[in-house]
RNA sequence: CGCGGGAUAGAGCAGCCCGGUAGCUCGUCAGGCUCAUAACCUGAAGGUCCCAGGUUCAAAUCCUGGUCCCGCAACCA
C-alpha cells in the first residue's frame, strides 16, 4: 500500500475544557487533511488527549475525585466538540491507553539499556504548598519567592535524565540539512538559533511517585513515573503502530503505511524545546533515520481583542452582544460549526497570530458567508427555477464577462494547490469568496433578470445561468475542506454532488449536464445581528 | 549588543524575497439595480507606508542606526 499522508495535532491537556486555540488547531489540521484527500491521496489524521501529569493530579485532588475519574469527565468534552465541528479523525490518542504505555516503556527501556538514561541527584527550591520545584522564572522581580508558594525550602531529589547532550551536534547538522523540517521558515530560524546555543544540559524525564503518581511507570524503576516528554510526544509514534506487538489485533494502523509523519500541526509555544529539540533527538536516539524524521507546521495564537484590554488599567472589556463567551461552543451556537470553521481558517494567515473579537466574527460570517456566498446561491437558484423551468440548456451565447468568469473559475484548483503547498488555506478561502463576488458582479452586469422579460433572450439567459451554477458547483468543492457541511448543503440545493473518488483534477467546467434542474433555494447562512441592529 | 515577529487610510490586513503610479476587506459618502438573506453592483473621499540617514534615475520594498509593541528563551503543559 502507498504511504498515506499522516497528519497529527498536539494532544490537548485535560486540565480544563477545550478553548478556541484547541479548536483552531484541530480545525486547521482537519481542513488540511480534507484538502489532501481531495487531491486523491489517502490520509490518516491523528489527534487526542494528554491525560497525565501533575496539574491533572492536583486539579483532581482539589475537586476531591481520583485523577482517573477527573480525566474521564473532562476528556469527554473534547471529542464532543470535535464531532460538533466535523473534525474527522482517523485515530484517537489517550495517553492513559495501555497500548501507548507499552510503547513508551519499550522506548525508555531501549534507551536505558543503551546507556542513554542515567540517574542523578539534584537540589532545588521546593514549594511545600504547591508540591513542586520552582525555577528562577517563578521568582518575584526582587528575587524573592511570592506568597502563593507558601513555605519554600531547598530539597534534594534523585531523578532519571536522558542524554540530550549526546545528540546536540547531530541536531544542529540535521536542522542545517533539512530546512523543510519546520514551516514557516522564520520558526526554523528561531529553532536553529536556539539549538546552536544548546549543548550541555540533559533532560529530566522522571518524577518520584511520592510527588507524582499520575503517569507511566519507568520500566526499570517502579518508584518513578515518566512525565510529559516521553509520555506525550511519543503519542505520534505509538498510535501510528510503532513496534506494535499485536499487529492487526490492536486496532492500531500499520506503521509502515504512515511513518514518517508528514505534518505535526502545533502551536508556536511548543516548538522550542519540545517538538523542535526533544522530539527529533528522542527519535534519533531510538534509531529513527534522518530520512524518517517528521515535519512540523507551526501555527500562531488567537489574541483576545488585541490583548490591550487585559493590560490597560481601564478594565472595561467590551460587552459581548451576540456571543455568550469566546469559547468554541458559544461561537458555534451563534454562527454554526461551519461559521466557526470559516472564521478560524479565513481570519488567520497560517503561522501568524490573529485577533479574536465578536465584531470580526460577525463581520466574516454576515459579509463573506451570508451576503456574498449564501446570497449568490439564493439569487441564482431563484432565477434558475424561474427562468429555466426545463433545466439548464445548451447555449452559444458568450461574451467577455462570461470568459472572465470562466477563467477565474478555471484558475481556482491550481491556485488552491499552490497555496496549500504552504498551507495558506486563508488564501484558498479568499479566492473562493472573491470568485463569488465576481459571480455577483457578473449577474449584475449581464442582468438576466432584465433579459428574461423578453423570450427572444432565452439563449443569453441560459448561458448566464449556466455560468453561475457551474461556478457555484466549483466553489462547493473548493470550500469543502474548510466547510464540509456547507459544501454538502450547497450541493443539495444545486441538485448535484461530486461522484465517488472525485478529486481536484476532476474539477473542470461542465459538471452539470444539460437539462439539469437545480433544487429549491434555502438561505445557507441566516444573518446574525446584534440586538440593536435588528431594529429594522 | 539572547532570539524571533510586528509597525502601511478610522479599523483589520496584503504588498517587501525579485525596487518602478500604494492595494484589499470593513466603515463613511454618493449613485445604480431589483433576481436575492435590507442583500448585490458602480464611483468618491481618506495614507508623511514608525523615525533618521545611505545606495539608486527611482525605495513601503535594499543597506545602516534608532524608537515603540508582541512572543519565546531548553528540569515540570
Amino acid at each position: 500500500m502507498a504511504k498515506k499522508f499522516y497528519i497529527t495535532t498536539a494532544i490537548d491537556y485535560t486540565n480544563g475544557p477545550p478553548h478556541i486555540g484547541h479548536a483552531y488547531e484541530k480545525v486547521l489540521a482537519d481542513a488540511m487533511a480534507r484538502f489532501v484527500r481531495l487531491t486523491g491521496r489517502e490520509v490518516y489524521f491523528l489527534t487526542g488527549l494528554d491525560q497525565h501529569g501533575q496539574k491533572v493530579q492536583q486539579t483532581a485532588e482539589k475537586a476531591g475525585v481520583s485523577p482517573e475519574d477527573y480525566v474521564k469527565k473532562i476528556s469527554a468534552s473534547f471529542p464532543a466538540l470535535w464531532d460538533r465541528l466535523d473534525v474527522r479523525r482517523d485515530g484517537w490518542v489517550e495517553t492513559t491507553d495501555p497500548r501507548h504505555k507499552r510503547i513508551v516503556q519499550n522506548m525508555l527501556q531501549q534507551l536505558y539499556d543503551a546507556g542513554q538514561i542515567y540517574k542523578k541527584m539534584t537540589s532545588g527550591w521546593y514549594s511545600v504548598r504547591q508540591e513542586q520545584f520552582l525555577s528562577d522564572k517563578d521568582r518575584e522581580p526582587d528575587g524573592s519567592w511570592g506568597p502563593q508558594w507558601g513555605q519554600v525550602e531547598e530539597r534534594e531529589e534523585e531523578n532519571y535524565y536522558f542524554r540530550l547532550s549526546d545528540h546536540a551536534a547531530w541536531l544542529k547538522e540535521f536542522l542545517a540539512a533539512h530546512p523543510d523540517f519546520v514551516f514557516p521558515a522564520n520558526r526554523l530560524t528561531q529553532l536553529i538559533n536556539s539549538a546552536a546555543e544548546s549543548g550541555g544540559t540533559d533532560l529530566c524525564i522522571s518524577r518520584p511517585k511520592t510527588r507524582l503518581r499520575w503517569g507511566i511507570e519507568l520500566p526499570f524503576d517502579s518508584d518513578y513515573v515518566t512525565f510529559v516528554w516521553f509520555d506525550a510526544l511519543t503519542n505520534y509514534i505509538s498510535f501510528a503502530g510503532f513496534r506494535d506487538p499485536d499487529k492487526g489485533a490492536s486496532g492500531l494502523p500499520a506503521f509502515e503505511d504512515l511513518w514518517p509523519c508528514d505534518c505535526h500541526v502545533i502551536g508556536k509555544d511548543i516548538l522550542i524545546p519540545a517538538h523542535g529539540i526533544y522530539w527529533p533527538i528522542m527519535l534519533h536516539a531510538c534509531g529513527v533515520t534522518d530520512a524518517d524524521m517528521p515535519k512540523i507546521l507551526v501555527h500562531g495564537f488567537w489574541n483576545l481583542e488585541g490583548r490591550k484590554y487585559s493590560k490597560s488599567e481601564s478594565v472595561e472589556a467590551k460587552p459581548l452582544r451576540v456571543l455568550a463567551d469566546y469559547g468554541p461552543n458559544a461561537i458555534a451556537d451563534a454562527i454554526g460549526a461551519d461559521g466557526l470553521r470559516y472564521f478560524l481558517l479565513a481570519e488567520m494567515a497560517t503561522g501568524q497570530d490573529a485577533d479574536l473579537s465578536e465584531e470580526r466574527i460577525l463581520l466574516r460570517y454576515n459579509k463573506d458567508l451570508a451576503d456574498i456566498l449564501g446570497n449568490l446561491l439564493n439569487r441564482t437558484l431563484n432565477m434558475a427555477r424561474k427562468y429555466l423551468p426545463a433545466g439548464l440548456a445548451a447555449s452559444d451565447s458568450d461574451g467577455e464577462l462570461h470568459q472572465g468568469l470562466r477563467a477565474a473559475v478555471a484558475a481556482l484548483p491550481g491556485n488552491a494547490v499552490e497555496a496549500m503547498k504552504t498551507w495558506q488555506i486563508h488564501k484558498v478561502l479568499a479566492d473562493c469568496i472573491d470568485t463569488a463576488r465576481l459571480a455577483n458582479e457578473f449577474i449584475d452586469k449581464t442582468a438576466p433578470f432584465k433579459l428574461a422579460k423578453d423570450p427572444a433572450n432565452a439563449a443569453a439567459v441560459a448561458a448566464i445561468m449556466r455560468h453561475v451554477v457551474e461556478t457555484l458547483a466549483h466553489l462547493s468543492v473548493l470550500i469543502s475542506p474548510a466547510m464540509p457541511s456547507t459544501a454538502k448543503r450547497i450541493q443539495t440545493q444545486l441538485g448535484w454532488a461530486p461522484p465517488d473518488r472525485f478529486t481536484l483534477s476532476d474539477l473542470k467546467w461542465g459538471l452539470l449536464p444539460d437539462g439539469h434542474l437545480p433544487g429549491e433555494p434555502q438561505p445557507l447562512f441566516p444573518k446574525v445581528l446584534p440586538p440593536e441592529e435588528v431594529k429594522k
